[in-house]
DNA sequence: GTACTTGCAAATTATTTGCCTGCCC
DNA sequence: GGGCAGGCAAATAATTTGCAAGTAC
C-alpha cells in the first residue's frame, strides 16, 4: 500500500521493478528470475537459479538464466560471489554492506557485518598509496563442537546455503 | 652453508627441499616445477608455470603442471588463490599470514599484513558461535591520482602480477 | 516494425583423467 | 623390477556465443 501507483499491481517483484527502473526490456522469462531472484533469501548459484525458474515455467533455458544474471550483475542489481564451491553465486546488490562465513562441515552461508573491516581496509589501502574500490572478506568456520565433532573435517565444500 | 649435509648441493630448490622433507618421488618435472616456484616472488596461474617451465625444459606438459600444483597444495607446500581472473593463482604456504591487495586498473598483485583482521575475524566467528579455521581477504584499490587519471575504471580485470 | 531476446547446440576455458609408456627408489 | 609419474588426448564442468526465430515497446 505504499508504492507508487504506477507499479502497485500485485505480482511486481522488487527485482523487476529495479529493471524497470532501469529500462530493462521485460520479458516472461526476466520477469520470472526476478521473481525467483526477489524471493530468495540465499545465494543461490546458476543452477540453482534455473532450477527454481523450471519449476515454475518450463519455457526458459539455463543459458538465458545466465545471460540475465550477468546483466543484472552489470546494471547493479546484483552481486557476484565466490564462496569457493567453483560455481557463481548471486547476492542482491541492496542489502547493504555484509560478509559470509561459510560452515565448513555443511557448506551453509551466514551473513554478518562489521564496520571495523572496511574501516581498516581502507586505512591499509591509504596506507599503500591506494583508495580502496572494494573488498571481499570470507571466513571459513566449524560450529564450536558442543555436540559431537564432525565428521569430514576438510577444506570448504562445495557451499550450499542458509535456508533463510 | 647452513642446510643439513644431505641436501647441500646447489641445485636444490627450497620447494624441492620441501618436497622430499615430506617424501614426495622427485622426478625431472617435479624438480623443475620446485625450481621455477622457488624463484617466483608473485602469483603465477598453472599456465604462466607451464611456460615458465618449459622455458627451461620442453619435455614437461601442462597436465603434470596442473597435477603438481595440486600435490603441493595437498602437501601444504602451495596455497591455492583465486583473485577474481577465472585462474587459480598459487602462493607459497609459508610465507606467514598476509592478505592481498589488487590494482583494478593495472591488475598488479600487492601483499599486505595486519594482525587485526585475524583477530576481528576470530572474534566473529566466535561471535556467531563458530571457530575460525581459515579466511580469505581482498582490497581492491586504485592508484591515488597522483599524475593523470587511469583510463578504464572498472571491475578488477585479469589479474597480473607484481613482478617482485 | 525493428532491435532486442531466447532456445538450442556448438564453442570456449580451466581443469581433470584414462591409458599406456617410462623412470625413480 | 614394480609401482608411481608423465604425456597425450579425450572428458568434464562452468559459462559463453552464433544463429534463426520470437517478442517487447
Amino acid at each position: 500500500m505504499d508504492t507508487p501507483a504506477s507499479a502497485d499491481r500485485e505480482g511486481i517483484s522488487r527485482i523487476e521493478r529495479m529493471c524497470i527502473e532501469r529500462g530493462l526490456k521485460m520479458t516472461g522469462q526476466r520477469r520470472l528470475i526476478a521473481r525467483v531472484l526477489s524471493e530468495s533469501e540465499d545465494h543461490p548459484d546458476v543452477e540453482e537459479l534455473y532450477r527454481r525458474a523450471v519449476a515454475q515455467d518450463s519455457r526458459i533455458s539455463i543459458a538465458t538464466v545466465y545471460r540475465t544474471v550477468r546483466l543484472l550483475e552489470e546494471k547493479g542489481i546484483l552481486e557476484r560471489r565466490d564462496f569457493g564451491g567453483g560455481r557463481a553465486r548471486y547476492d542482491q546488490a541492496d542489502r547493504g554492506q555484509h560478509y559470509h562465513l561459510i560452515d565448513v562441515d555443511t557448506g551453509k552461508v551466514i551473513e554478518f557485518a562489521d564496520p571495523r573491516h572496511r574501516e581498516i581496509a581502507q586505512e591499509i589501502a591509504a596506507r599503500l598509496g591506494f583508495e580502496l574500490v572494494d573488498h571481499r572478506l570470507e571466513l571459513f568456520g566449524r560450529r564450536f563442537p558442543e555436540g559431537q565433532a564432525p565428521a569430514t573435517p576438510r577444506r570448504p565444500g562445495k557451499p550450499q546455503d542458509d535456508e533463510a
